[in-house]
DNA sequence: CAGAGAAGCTATTGACATTAGCCAAATGGG
DNA sequence: CCCATTTGGCTAATGTCAATAGCTTCTCTG
């Protein structure tokens, strides 16, 4: 009968800890409620179901995040920022693995605060791509490409996929990558030939496997 | 009590055929029974468990991969291999998205066969890049960048991430990806220093999420 | 044509998420 | 301070899965 002071927040936050410890598939309601001091319907009294804790952790991570890139490539620009911000992204990444993945869920379709916190960090990245005078159509591929590429390595590293080859420094493959991309982009500013104006908008429906 | 022949590819070419329209996490055993014409403990006849399901929806994904692959590569080198090779990768992903999310999965341990079909899909590559003279250390950098980069696009793209400025043609983004990868490639072989010869070799331990 | 092994089936179990319905603890207005 | 309301927690029960046990019926081989 005492109470265990939980709320919304505090079980989203248990929440991603216990998803970074074993894995976002592996988050059970059962053992989130035991970590809390609580029997496992109580947590309904918080959530609306899993799928509705999942979107909290990616709230949260989106935030996290997206606050993350923001402090890395401040004070910085051009080829710096992007570096800055990619070793802060990879950072944040392998450190809070489950959180990582729960922030490349897509939002809900109705789901404005999902959607605004989603927007607002790839704002970030969007913000500092600028910097190479990139514009409409130039620039969403060039965001494309960027998170892609950010994406890609962090999503292998954390499942474990470069264990073939493992005496070889990931840092370093990482660095080599990050340098890669910024060369890429000058190769391509010179060359590009663009149109419209076209910026980040609306958002679709729902999502599925997250692989 | 007519039999329905089922054994275990059949199983895991419905599985796979199936994940593809529902999504890999919606996999279920009884729709997939249903499916086949038999009861849902049938299937045990033919699968250990539905991570056994999975392991063998994997072993038939990367083996297809590989091949398709292969297949775009043979014939071409350097620029154009790295090229079509990345557009036969895209197509085959987003044709096939559960497919490919499997093929993603790492190998568990001691899993021979599933550790033999990873390396040959990875050599393909491997081989490809090689037309680059990169070697040791150099060589594997570029591997990882490259599926990273590819792996990357492919996985928003199948997510849907890219709805967000969805009026940007998504085949052009992929095309400048692959453009700037080369371009990358290009600047990066002269500027390197290299050293070891290291190559693919073992696997680790298991894996987790797949986001 | 017997009889062994493979391939199905029904019945059950156990782990989950989720809902219903009850009761106690905070809380806030008189 | 006191009671009414809201809030948070609990037990019990349901439904969906994967997984196991144990029985029966094909099927194929000697």
């Amino acid at each position: 009968m005492p109470r265990a002071g939980l709320n919304r927040n505090r079980v989203a936050e248990e929440a991603a800890v216990m998803s970074d410890e074993v894995g976002l598939s592996r988050l059970t309601l059962a053992t989130l409620a035991e970590r809390l001091g609580v029997r496992q319907p109580s947590l309904y009294k918080h959530i609306d179901s899993m799928a509705g804790l999942h979107r909290d952790i990616a709230v949260h991570a989106k935030r996290a995040l997206g606050e993350v890139l923001a402090r890395a490539s401040v004070g910085r620009s051009g080829p710096d920022a992007i570096a800055a911000m990619s070793h802060a992204y990879r950072d944040w990444a392998v450190t809070h693995p489950a959180r990582y993945a729960a922030s490349n869920l897509m939002p809900a379709p109705g789901d404005v605060e999902d959607e605004a916190v989603s927007v607002a960090a790839i704002q970030v990245i969007a913000d500092v791509l600028t910097a190479y005078r990139l514009e409409g159509d130039d620039a969403v591929d060039a965001i494309r490409a960027f998170r892609s590429t950010l994406h890609g390595f962090v999503s292998y590293e954390t499942a474990g996929a470069f264990r073939w080859s493992a005496d070889v420094d990931v840092d370093r493959s990482f660095d080599r990558l990050v340098r890669g991309f910024i060369a890429a982009l000058d190769s391509w500013a010179e060359t590009s030939g663009h149109t419209l104006t076209t910026h980040l908008t609306t958002i679709g429906e729902d999502h599925d496997d997250r692989t």
